[in-house]
DNA sequence: GCAATATGGTTGACACTGTCAACGTAATAG
DNA sequence: CTATTACGTTGACAGTGTCAACCATATTGC
């Protein structure tokens, strides 16, 4: 390809990285779609981890959210529980379950990132995920106030 | 957000991008979605097109694709058009609508990359460009020989 | 030529992703 | 207490992406 634009490039980057871990995860056996195995990563590493919260972290609809929270509920990988501070909202942990899972999938991804950054500096791949943020941070705000 | 990953990072820098996009068009009353779009962009600017030639380029089951040539077909954008060389096949025109589509289309795009790049400097954003393309490279080629 | 195979495109089925609107319940402001 | 706001759920829907089967045409090998 020549000199791809920037749009082309980034969804080229993103549509790849997708479907690695898709395959890399079917090919493990472990049957979770990709938002799965990011809501579950905010689980277990969020500190009092709500839907409200993953919703805002990962700026999805909380509809979409509480979907795959009730398949990880099903799936036994977390558990709902009481928030004594607001009888409407659920604290969520993972089951031991869970953290197994997300230890192998953690693995798994470690895996394509170090494939996908074989050939590049830690330089190149911080100064990447900068980048990605800053163009993350200057397209939010037209959106009302996101938080 | 403290330190994202690179994962996190990519997938909010193309999930802000694709949002952005959307909005936009939505806003200027173009009811067209992002891979409709990307689809006539590659008819527009590609010589020779075919449907399996946009597959290609981008990465895309070509089922999509006869669909997304459909919708652009009966929405009057684009034409096909037989192809001397191999009946089978069909070259692929833009219409003169769809040719003023997508030079509307391209300037609410600059619109947006202008934005998403407004404090970065032309290095950094080839730069960019350049390290996504290459993760995207090296992710490919597990898959059967891709052409 | 002719059979076997491969390719371009189409269709059906399905899974995944993402959003919007409406709702019930609980919290909070006045 | 009442009005408003916030959390989570549900229904409906649009969009994205892939797989498998299929038809028609090309191509290959005999």
């Amino acid at each position: 390809m020549q000199r791809p634009s920037l749009s082309h490039a980034l969804q080229q980057v993103a549509h790849a990285y997708r479907g690695h871990m898709a395959q890399t995860i079917r090919e493990a056996d472990l049957p979770l779609p990709g938002t799965h195995v990011r809501a579950l990563k905010a689980v277990c590493y969020m500190e009092g981890c709500t839907a409200q919260r993953i919703a805002q972290r990962m700026r999805r609809d909380k509809a979409q959210i509480t979907r795959v929270l009730n398949d990880l509920l099903e799936s036994g990988l977390i558990l709902k529980a009481c928030n004594p501070a607001d009888k409407r909202s659920q604290l969520l942990h993972a089951t031991p379950a869970g953290e197994a899972m997300m230890l192998r999938i953690q693995a798994l991804e470690q895996q394509t990132l170090a494939r996908m950054t074989r050939d590049l500096t830690q330089e190149e791949v911080e100064h990447f995920i900068r980048i990605a943020w800053h163009m993350t941070q200057n397209l939010e705000g037209d959106l009302p106030p996101d938080n």
